[in-house]
DNA sequence: ATGAAAGCGCTAACAG
DNA sequence: CTGTTAGCGCTTTCAT
C-alpha cells in the first residue's frame, strides 16, 4: 500500500486547530499564540509533515522558482554566471530551473514557454543574441526578465553587463601602444550586438584615435569553440596580424595553442587578449591576458535585480553596468 | 488592472465544450472528435491559452521536473554531466531544477528537502560522498534517485559510473611499464569512496602485480582545485615521485603547470595522468593524458535511468558501469 | 488569535 | 466521444 502523504489537514486535526492556523505557523505568520504555535510545530515534527510547494504555488500564485536560460552550461563563462545566480537565488529562497538553449531560436522559444507554463516567478536569460520573437515574448508576459551578461539594444527588461565598448577600446589601445599595427578582431557573429556593436565600436574607436585605418580583413567571425580557435591561427597569420583581441576564452585558447603549435613565440611574435577572465585563462601557459569581468557578480547582481523586480520594488536603474579591468598576463608584452 | 489569466474554463466556454474535453485535447488524448479538437485548438490559439503546469502538477501529482544536486556547476566534470542530464531530460519533457551543494552536508540536506517539497518526480545526485543523513533521506522518500558519476558502496539507489578501480589499475600499470617506480596517487579525501576505495584499490593492485611496495608517502589528499595542484608539485618532487596519477583535471593541470613553472620537462622528467577527460585536458600544453570517461553519457544515461524509475518500469540493473579508456597524450612518455 | 469556506487551474474517474 | 463532479493541498479573505 502507498504511504499516505500527510497534509496540512492531518496536522490541523492532530493539533486540534484549523488548517488556517497550521498554514500560519508554517508561514511564520506572527498572529498565532505561542502555545498553539508550539503545539502545531510539535505535531508537524511528529508527523514529519512537509508542505507541498506545488499546492502552495497554485494557491498563492508564487512558485519561488526562477527560470534560467543559458546557451550551454559547460561553457565556463555561463556556468560562472549561473553559479552567482544560484547562490543569490538560494539566499532569497528561490530555486533555479536551468535550461540549455544551445542558442537555438526554436529551442529558446520552446524553453521560455515551458518555463512560463511552469509559472516561474522570473526569468534570467543569457545568450548572445535576442531574437525578435523572444523579445516579443518577454514584453508580452508580465513575468520579470533580466539579461545576464547579455545585451540587447532595445531591451525593455533588466540587464547586467560590463561596458564592453570601453573595455575593448582599452585593450586595443594598449595593444597599439605596444607597437601593434595589425590587430585582429576575433569574435562570434557580428550580428550579435555584443560583437557587432559594442566590441566593434570599441575596436574602431581605439583605431581611430591612433590614426589607424580600419581593415575589414582583420575581422573574423567564427563560432565560440576551442576548435575554431585552433583553426583560426592560420588565418590570422595569413593576414599578417601581430595581435588579436578575442571575444571568448575557449576561442582565445584555441588561437594561443594554434600559434604555439606552429612554433610562434608568445607574446614576442604574437599577442592575444581575451574577454572573459574565466578560470581557464590562468590555466594555460603563458597565462592569457584578458579583460577581467566579475562573472560571478554579474550573475549574482542579475538575480538580486530579479528579486526586486519580482517583488515589485522600485528600481532606480534596471540597466546595470559593473566595473571591469584589464589583466596583463603572459600573452601580451610587458 | 491586472490582465486576467485565462484558464481551461475560459477555453471550454468559448468553444462550447466541457473542461474535460479541453483537457483532453491539451493532453493529446485521442478520444476527441477531430472537429471538436480543431475547434478547441482554434480557441486555445485565439485566447492564447497556456496550461498552468502548477495546477496540472497538483491534480496529477506529477511535475515533470527533476532535481539535480551538484557540488559546483563551474566544475567542468559536473557541468558536462549536467549537460547530458538536461538534454535527455528535455527529450523526455522534463525540466531540471539545478542546485549547487558545495558538497556541504547541511546545504545538501536543505536542498534535498526543498526539492522534495517542490514535488520533483526524481532526483539526480552528484557528489563526492554521500553522508548517512542523505542516504537515509534517499531511502525514506519514495522519489527515485540516481547517482551520476558518484559511487556509494551501500547504495540502494540507481547509479551510473565507470569502473574506477580498473581504470586506475590500467593507468598505474602503464606508468610502471614506462619505468616509473615511484608513482604518486593524488586525489581528494580518501574518505570519499571513489578515492579511498575504488581508485586506491586499483592503485594497489597494479603495484602489487608489479611487485612494488605500497608507499604511503606517495599518497596525497587535497582539495579539488587548480590552486591546490600548483602547490602540490613541490611535495611530489620532495618525495621523489616520477609520475602522478591524479583524480581531478583541474588539480592535474595545477600539478602540470607547477612542474612546468619549475622548469621540469614533461613528460621526460615527470609524467601525469588525470581522470576525467574534461575538455580542459586538450587545452593545456602538453595535452594531458587521461582516463577517458564518457562524461556527457554518464549524465545522459543517468537521466534515462531515472525516467524509467519514475515511470516504474522494470530495470534489469540499476547500477550501470559505462566503458572507459586511456588516452595517451602529451604528459606520458611514448 | 483562530476558524470557515471559497477558491487556485487542472486531472481523472465515472457516467452516459 | 463528451460532460459532470470531485478532489489535489494549500492560501486567503472574512468572520468571530
Amino acid at each position: 500500500m502507498e504511504k499516505q502523504t500527510i497534509t496540512i489537514y492531518d496536522v490541523a486535526r492532530e493539533a486540534n486547530v484549523s488548517m488556517a492556523t497550521v498554514s500560519r505557523v508554517v508561514n511564520g505568520n506572527p498572529n498565532v499564540k505561542p502555545t498553539t504555535r508550539k503545539k502545531v510545530l510539535e505535531v508537524i515534527d511528529r508527523l514529519d509533515y512537509r508542505p507541498n510547494a506545488v499546492a502552495r504555488g497554485l494557491a498563492s500564485k508564487k512558485t519561488t522558482t526562477v527560470g534560467v536560460i543559458v546557451p550551454d552550461v559547460t561553457n565556463l563563462y555561463f556556468s560562472s554566471l549561473a553559479r552567482g545566480i544560484d547562490d543569490i537565488a538560494t539566499m532569497y529562497k528561490y530555486n533555479i530551473i536551468l535550461a540549455n538553449s544551445d542558442q537555438n531560436d526554436q529551442k529558446e522559444i520552446q524553453v521560455l514557454n515551458t518555463l512560463l507554463a511552469k509559472q516561474v516567478d522570473g526569468i534570467i536569460y543569457m545568450g548572445h543574441k535576442i531574437t525578435d520573437e523572444m523579445r516579443a515574448e518577454f514584453s508580452r508576459s508580465k513575468t520579470p526578465v533580466v539579461l545576464a551578461g547579455t545585451v540587447d539594444p532595445d531591451a525593455q527588461v533588466g540587464s547586467v553587463n560590463i561596458d564592453y565598448t570601453e573595455a575593448t577600446e582599452q585593450v586595443i589601445t594598449q595593444l597599439i601602444a605596444k607597437g601593434n599595427k595589425k590587430i585582429s578582431f576575433v569574435s562570434g557573429a557580428l550580428t550579435e550586438p555584443i560583437n557587432g556593436i559594442y566590441r566593434m565600436n570599441g575596436y574602431k574607436k581605439a583605431l581611430k584615435k591612433a590614426g589607424i585605418n580600419f581593415d575589414e580583413k582583420l575581422v573574423f567571425e567564427t563560432e565560440y569553440s576551442y576548435q575554431a580557435g585552433e583553426e583560426m591561427y592560420n588565418k590570422l597569420a595569413k593576414v599578417g596580424a601581430t595581435a588579436a583581441f578575442v571575444g571568448d576564452d575557449e576561442l582565445a585558447i584555441g588561437i594561443l595553442n594554434g600559434a604555439l603549435d606552429h612554433g610562434i613565440k608568445i607574446p614576442e611574435k604574437f599577442e592575444v587578449v581575451t574577454s572573459n577572465n574565466s578560470k581557464l585563462t590562468e590555466m594555460v601557459r603563458p597565462r592569457l591576458s584578458t579583460i577581467t569581468q566579475p562573472l560571478y557578480d554579474i550573475g549574482a547582481v542579475s538575480m538580486r535585480l530579479l528579486t526586486k523586480l519580482m517583488n515589485k520594488e522600485e528600481v532606480e536603474e534596471k540597466t546595470i553596468i559593473l566595473p571591469h579591468n584589464i589583466a596583463d598576463r603572459g600573452t601580451t608584452k610587458k
